[in-house]
DNA sequence: GCGACAG
DNA sequence: ATCTTGTCGC
């Protein structure tokens, strides 16, 4: 409802809609979500592919059938500028994970990132990458998503992961580097990210067996309402290995969704968000350069006369 | 009031 | 999200 336009040119002249949310709109926003949310399917609902796991809990893949086309969602920024952003969609080919189709999009994002709204501010652009990629390569579309951020685990139980799902009915697995604090039935093991971390290691360090699995459990009702999940593979498992944080999106049962971020985690970031983060930072790259070279030309052809 | 805060 | 080089280790 109310939202105060907040002028951000300090030194150009890009016109700027960019909106600092009121107390109502977040309320607004969190009523949404809660209705959004009872859409949701958490469970495997996708016929085309199933996974196969191991018979113990560690949700390990066993085998896949069906599965060829895996997404991979991020938005890259450049320093000092929250508004201009690079959003990317790639699709990797499964199981040999090879880019078969990639797309970015430079976009303005007309809100401020809020921990529990993202999707308010993200969602918009990739759906339009979806859009994009349905129209001219339909047959690529991903059968399943990554995304870089929260499904289920968040304040809520809606975080990008299921909105994005949710809104363009693809099964999507949120994955996200730091764990984002739920309240609800009560803390999930502690709510102090940086115990929940030591936790994780000191779990994972007695419990081998587990291959650096460990459910996140609500306090209270021990419901599971995600997994912290350490998953690098040879090398790279070596190093001190902090978890991705994986939960539910849409269309994906947790066990599914933490054996295929298994399946794809070759570093600490499963393969399909590490390209798309890889290459929407590159675009950014080009971008800022051709900025430089477009300066520099404006220069040279008409120097600055005072 | 205090702590927490996906990207 | 982003700023950043070297450096330790396989």
């Amino acid at each position: 409802m109310t939202s105060t336009t907040i002028d951000t040119d300090t030194n150009n002249n890009s016109t700027s809609t960019y909106s600092v949310p009121s107390k109502d709109q977040k309320q607004e926003w969190a009523k949404q979500q809660l209705i959004l949310k009872a859409n949701l399917i958490l469970v495997d609902d996708h016929p085309d592919w199933s996974l196969k796991l191991k018979g113990d809990n560690t949700h390990r893949l066993e085998s896949s059938e069906g599965l060829r086309y895996v997404g991979g969602v991020d938005l890259s920024f450049i320093v000092g500028n929250n508004e201009d952003a690079i959003a990317s969609l790639i699709v990797l080919s499964y199981p040999d994970f090879k880019v078969v189709y990639e797309n970015h999009a430079k976009v303005k994002l007309t809100l401020p990132y809020i921990a529990g709204y993202l999707a308010f501010r993200e969602v918009e652009p990739l759906l339009d990458l979806i859009s994009t990629l349905r129209s001219t390569h339909p047959e690529l579309e991903p059968q399943v998503i990554l995304v870089d951020g929260c499904g289920v685990l968040h304040p809520r139980g809606f975080g990008l992961a299921s909105h994005l799902g949710l809104i363009s009915n693809i099964p999507t697995i949120g994955c996200s580097k730091n764990y984002l604090v739920i309240g609800g039935d009560g803390p999930v093991l502690g709510s102090h990210p940086t115990k929940l971390k030591k936790d994780f290691k000191r779990f994972v360090n007695s419990h081998p067996e587990t291959h650096g699995l460990m459910p996140l459990k609500g306090t209270v009702t021990g419901k599971v309402y995600g997994a912290a999940l350490a998953a690098a593979t040879g090398k790279a498992a070596e190093g001190a290995q902090n978890p991705i944080f994986v939960s539910v999106g849409h269309k994906v049962s947790l066990e599914t969704s933490v054996a295929l971020v298994r399946a794809c985690s070759r570093f600490r970031v499963p393969e399909p968000i590490r390209q798309a983060d890889l290459k929407s930072r590159n675009e950014i790259r080009k971008w800022c350069e051709q900025e430089e070279a477009e300066a520099a030309k404006v220069t040279t052809v008409a120097p600055v006369s005072q």
